[in-house]
RNA sequence: GCCGACGUAGCUCAACUGGCAGAGCACUCGCCUUGUAAGCGAGUGGUUAGGGGUUCGAGUCCCCUCGUCGGCUCCA
């Protein structure tokens, strides 16, 4: 499966309008299409506004014609369906107050306050009532409303809607897709015949010219949402779907759904006999069996030699602790809420009841950093042991809310590979630098290559420390990351109280991005733990620290890298890397021979010995995604050869075992991240 | 935390309006001895998530708890 690849659109040439005729005969007269997945939907005006079919300028005007098959084109589309589902919704539930209907990525919601929420009956229901009012060609008709008091008026039993026109009339804001653009439109939508208003949105548009230009939608899911995403809101219904520009488009689209769905590692992960989270454990809890437990650790074993190299120290700590410590780091003050609750230990009382002895409140951690400060400060420190890198996987603990765990993705208690860099300010440049080199190799050697960078900054309404600081630490990281070329993507506000972050967005084999390493600079901790180091000059300075986690959590990435394979690791990683089938009984001893081999090169191998039929086995081992197939039969055992299936059906027959050990056990010291095909794997002879 | 949907064998799913809990796969035991994705037969397996209620009778209706899923909010 391949990323989707967004059609490459020709370079569109731009059209003339004449003053006092719309775009859409400008359009026609220059003979684009007006229908298919390129008809053109919507023009862009010089200011890169986009403007309908319908917009006549005072004047002749350079415009671009947007197509259906465009980004832009597929957004009006979505939002034009966001109409008609609103439209449906009203005519089935005339009871039903609009909210918002904008276009998202992929498709688009329209939110309704309904007194009972929408069923999976009712989906389908408006869908058809959707396919009428399509087929109906209605006409989207833009009008300006004069007056904030008109437009009251008009929506007078839209309350949703009067808010966002009293809105407007405070703060002119784009952020809303309803308002905006300097004045209050409505999309009216006109039957064809009769001219008749059937119905209309308050909305700032544009919209395809008319509902016939909505070629594929489908109706999703339907969920709750606050008003304007605030909690404090009434809950309204939304309601999510979908829309294309062809029923080609719609169809690729479900399709990479689909395959999304059979990639999901939750379904891998029993499918595979990965993992699995035991009610009887707890939510977000997950338990790894020895299956996954192999990967897990061959993921871990390269990173702790990786980080070997690089310098690290390694370190342990406890899983919990007294609560004093995160009093010092601050914790207990900003983030109580994130974690386990306290346990009320070693407190006395005595037969009335009289507390003879104070408790202390002992917490789970929600993270390593204060150990690691600790472990720093238990002896005077020395700039020539800087920069100082502790790491440790070190398990963490937080209490996530019900409604957000999910997976390995998002759990409760998790591994993270999270090392702590204590260095001299003057060091903090290169060794940020060096860090993200570090880590994006790290990354690529696990087959993720594709990256972009995010640098998220204070958020100005939760932050400590000094301006000065924050400003020092947020160009250290802006630096590192410009310097290594990728792109760039600001994230204001997204910084955690103590500083600011550099992550690394990676995106998998599906095309979706994914959240791994985090690199954050920090100047609070260092003084709340109060550390030091001795300068040249015999001077107490402070180090200036930086808290990185690689994969994030070992679970997180555990899940991430398992949907990007779709659960067929790369051969280094996978928990069986060989499977021996015997064509009958009798080849069994040869494979045995074989398989001992392999062991002995260290190579996880079984012999399949059970009673099933080869074709059975193959189907087994196939299943369950085992790189290397490796089958004997009498021809194999006569010339002391074996030969190989692999995952995706090929086959290299007749192999002598000593070429075939060597080259397995090369592919797999290699940590090569393909599946091994027949024209990939090229056993020593063939290679030459 | 909020809204909604859901929870039947290890897995995937049946069981019409309340009326004897079933199938395929997996697993166990036989038979079969096989050349690149399911050989044949038999058997085991369930307090229908847990608890309470309505009813002559509850997998099915009602209430509570737990969990899962989809969103919202949150995410050190």
């Amino acid at each position: 499966m391949s990323r989707p690849q967004a059609p490459v659109p020709e370079p569109t040439p731009l059209v003339v309008v004449a003053a006092g005729t719309t775009a859409g005969s400008a359009v026609r007269e220059a003979g684009l299409p007006g229908k298919g997945p390129d008809a053109v939907v919507v023009v862009r005006d010089a200011e890169g506004r986009l403007r309908d079919l319908s917009w006549a300028p005072a004047e002749d005007t350079e415009v671009e014609p947007v197509a259906a098959d465009t980004e832009d084109g597929r957004s009006v589309i979505r939002h034009s369906a966001a109409h008609v589902l609103a439209q449906a919704v009203q005519q089935l539930f005339p009871e039903a107050k609009l909210g918002i209907g904008p276009p998202v990525k992929d498709g688009f919601y329209y939110d309704f306050d309904v007194e009972r929420p929408f069923t999976p009956e009712d989906l389908r229901a408006l869908e058809k009532r959707m396919k009428q009012i399509i087929k109906g060609s209605q006409r989207f008709s833009r009008r300006v409303v004069d007056s904030v008091e008109a437009a009251r008026e008009e929506l007078a039993s839209e309350p949703y809607k009067l808010e966002l026109v009293d809105l407007k009339s405070e703060v002119d804001t784009s952020e809303v897709m309803e308002v905006g653009g300097g004045e209050l439109t409505v999309y009216d939508n006109l039957d064809p015949r009769t001219g008749d208003r059937v119905w209309g949105d308050l909305c700032r548009g544009p919209h395809v010219p008319t509902t016939r230009h909505i070629p594929a939608f489908t109706l999703t899911r339907v969920a709750a949402a606050y008003w304007r995403g605030n909690e404090r809101n009434p809950q309204l219904q939304r309601i999510y779907g979908t829309a294309w520009e062809s029923t080609e488009a719609l169809d690729r689209h479900l399709e990479l759904l689909a395959e999304a769905e059979r990639r999901d590692h939750r379904r891998l992960g029993a499918e595979l006999d990965l993992f699995s989270f035991p009610d009887e454990v707890g939510s977000g809890l997950p338990v790894f069996h020895p299956k996954g437990g192999l990967v897990r650790r061959e993921l871990e074993d390269y990173s702790r030699r990786r980080h070997e190299e690089g310098g690290y120290e390694f370190v342990y700590s406890p899983h919990i602790t007294k609560g004093a410590l995160f009093e010092t780091s601050g914790h207990l003050g900003w983030y109580r809420d994130g974690m386990f609750p306290a346990m009320h230990l070693d407190e006395e009382r005595d037969e009335n009841g009289v507390v003879r002895r104070q408790g202390q409140d002992y917490y789970l951690k929600p993270m390593n950093c204060p150990f690691h400060n600790l472990i720093y400060r238990s002896r005077g420190r020395s700039y020539r042991e800087l920069p100082l890198r502790l790491f440790e996987f070190g398990s963490v603990y937080r209490y996530e809310k019900s409604g957000v765990v999910h997976g390995l993705t998002r759990v409760r208690g998790m591994t993270q590979d999270d090392a702590h860099i204590y260095c001299t300010p003057d060091q903090l440049q290169d060794e940020i630098r060096s860090l993200l080199t570090f880590v994006l190799d790290l990354l690529r050697d696990y087959g993720l290559d594709d990256f972009y960078l995010e640098l998220s900054t204070r958020n100005e309404e939760k932050y400590v420390g000094s301006d000065e600081d924050w400003e020092r630490a947020t160009d250290a990281l802006r630096a590192a990351a410009e310097a290594s070329g990728l792109e760039l993507v600001l994230d204001p506000g997204g910084a955690a109280f103590y500083a600011p972050k550099i992550s690394v967005q990676a995106r998998d084999a599906l095309g979706r991005t994914w959240q791994m390493s985090t690199i954050q600079v920090d100047m609070q901790l260092p003084d709340r733990f109060d550390l030091e180091y001795t300068a040249p000059d015999g001077s107490r300075q402070r180090p200036v620290m930086v808290h990185r986690a690689l994969f994030g959590s070992i679970e997180r990435f555990f899940g991430v890298l398992t949907e990007h394979y779709g659960g067929a690791f790369p051969a280094w990683l996978a928990p069986v890397q060989v499977v021996g089938i015997p064509i009958a009984s009798d080849h069994v001893e040869h494979l045995l021979g074989v398989a001992k081999e392999l062991r002995s090169r260290g190579v996880r191998v079984e012999v399949d010995t059970s009673d099933d039929r080869m074709q059975k086995k193959i189907r087994n081992h196939t299943t369950q995604k085992v790189p290397f197939m490796v089958l004997a039969g009498a021809n194999d055992v006569e010339n002391g050869a074996v030969s190989f299936r692999f995952r995706d059906g090929g086959q290299l027959n007749g192999v002598p075992v000593a070429t075939a050990v060597a080259a397995i056990a090369d592919w797999i010291g290699r940590r090569e991240n393909s599946s091994p095909t027949a024209e990939t794997f090229e056993p020593a002879g063939a290679a030459g």
